[in-house]
RNA sequence: GGAGAGCUGGCAGAGUGGUCGAUUGCGGCAGUCUUGAAAACUGUUGACUGUUACAGGUCCGGGGGUUCGAAUCCCUCGCUCUCCGCCA
């Protein structure tokens, strides 16, 4: 969530970064001010007759010590006088303050100097690509073959046992799936972030310190009975390790990764788009995660996109690199790089990381600061991105390496697969 | 699931109706001493809000209540610990 001390310094400004995001509703800045100023009024008012409140209630307090029942009486029909003001300002000022929180959570954040224009994915801009997409022969097929060929995946026996969406690795599938969260883990680990296994579910709280809550209730999975949510990422439960923290400024960088299950609900698609690994209810995926000192903010942005490549040039993938104009850009960063590999029986790019820069548009709602070498307290920066989501990895990496012999894998993953090829 | 105890500042731990936003210790920071460090001594050290700066206001697990006045009394919710039961 944005600061309002931000919107109060220049209005106009944050306007036409709001735009660029193609957000539409450019009066909510001038609304929140408003609602802004009206609270500190409001406050002001009721901050004073408190002040009259607690300055009499201690001279009661003295009066009676020293026996001047009279006089004590004629100031607590005072304080009875001010006390009744007092509850109406209190009514206002929680409408107000509801008013300005609902409003404050509708502003995306401000999008990055270097974010490109525009207002749909063509409009992304490839920084750059690497890998070599390979040629097919003509009996290629797509991975939805593949995993029944080699019976690695089982997509209708998923749909038995819970519903669409909800595959079922066996055998070779599952043990290739542990593979690679393993090796994903133990790349990122060896760059310095430390591993967790976080709680699969989450309460309100922290759905809500990470922006998932309110405006993306209906994609998150909900236990009711116990108000908790499945995870969609494992960067909910992560981030919020450090929600409500004040760090001192030698603990940073932090770095964190974390293997989980990630579920979505993810309603209303079809076709192509979902078939097979393409889009999922439940799938693995292996996240990193920093927080970080706001001037280091951006050289570490470009840091763990070095790392994301340099990760999908170790699976000898195909892959480019986006940098997602305004329009296309998540609600709450500042600026993000997309992976895309290339799926070559689909002939389509699939995405398979996001790595953004949220700036202090998360930890201002977490409450996540550090304490300077000045001694003052200021919001922290967090960043985060996929370091690896598996599924389309996995069907990237059938795809791409068929062969007659069987599904060729890259060397990285043999030691951790305990062979070189996928075959029957 | 049953019974009991508890939740206070980074940590430990006082405080049971009135100058308490909170004694004290540890830790942190600054200084004295020292070639330097340690020890010792002295000072300092919560967050939020608000103001140009003061002032002022709020916060003792969350919420509500009693009272002129609540960390302290009452209600409620949450969590932690101990014992018993059950259990991967």
């Amino acid at each position: 969530m944005l600061q309002v001390s931000v919107l109060r310094a220049a209005p106009e400004a944050v306007k036409q970064r709001l735009a660029k995001k193609n957000f539409k509703d450019l009066a909510l800045v001038d609304t929140i001010v408003q609602l802004d100023d009206e609270r500190k009024k409001l406050q002001a008012s009721f901050d004073d007759t408190q002040a009259k409140v607690n300055a009499a209630s201690k001279e009661i307090g003295m009066m009676m010590g020293k026996g001047d029942k009279d006089g004590a009486e004629v100031l607590k029909q005072n304080v009875a006088t001010w006390k009744q003001t007092l509850e109406p300002l209190k009514e206002q000022m929680a409408v107000v303050e509801k008013q300005l929180a609902d409003a404050l959570v509708q502003l995306p954040n401000l999008p990055a100097a270097e974010v490109p224009e525009g207002k749909t994915p063509e409009e992304n801009v490839t920084v750059r690509s690497g890998g070599n997409i390979p040629t097919l022969g003509a009996n290629a097929v797509p991975h939805w073959d593949l995993t029944k060929k080699y019976n690695l995946i089982d997509f209708e026996l998923g749909n038995k046992i819970t519903g669409s969406g909800f595959p079922v690795y066996i055998g070779k599938g599952a043990k290739l799936q542990r593979a690679l969260i393993q090796y994903f883990l133990d790349f990122n680990t060896a760059a310095g972030y430390t591993e967790y296994l976080p709680p699969f579910m989450v309460n309100a709280a922290s759905a809500y310190a990470t922006g998932q809550l309110p405006d993306k209730e209906g994609q998150m999975y909900h236990a009711t009975e116990d108000d908790f949510y499945l995870i969609p990422t494992a960067e909910v439960p992560v981030t919020n390790v450090y929600r409500d923290t004040i760090l001192k400024e030698e603990e940073l960088p932090v770095k964190m990764t974390a293997y989980s299950p990630c579920f979505r609900r993810e309603a209303g698609s079809y076709g192509k788009d979902v078939r097979g690994l393409n889009r999922l209810h439940q799938f693995e995926k292996v996240e990193i995660i920093q927080i970080v000192h706001p001037e280091k903010s951006y050289a570490v942005l470009e840091e763990m996109v070095a790392h994301v490549e340099k990760l999908l040039q170790s699976l000898e993938l195909p892959y480019r690199i986006l940098r997602l104009c305004g329009g296309d850009m998540g609600f709450a960063s500042a600026i993000t790089y997309d992976f895309e590999v290339y799926s070559a029986a689909q002939e389509r790019w699939l995405e398979v990381s996001s790595v953004s820069n949220f700036e202090n548009f998360q930890t201002n709602r977490m409450k996540c600061r550090f304490k300077g070498a000045d001694g003052k307290t200021q919001l922290a920066h967090s960043l985060n991105g996929s370091s690896l989501a598996l599924p389309r990895i996995v069907a990237c990496l059938l795809e791409n390496n068929q062969t007659d012999a069987g599904i060729e894998l890259p060397k990285v993953l043999q030691g951790y697969f305990g062979a070189g090829i996928i075959d029957n």
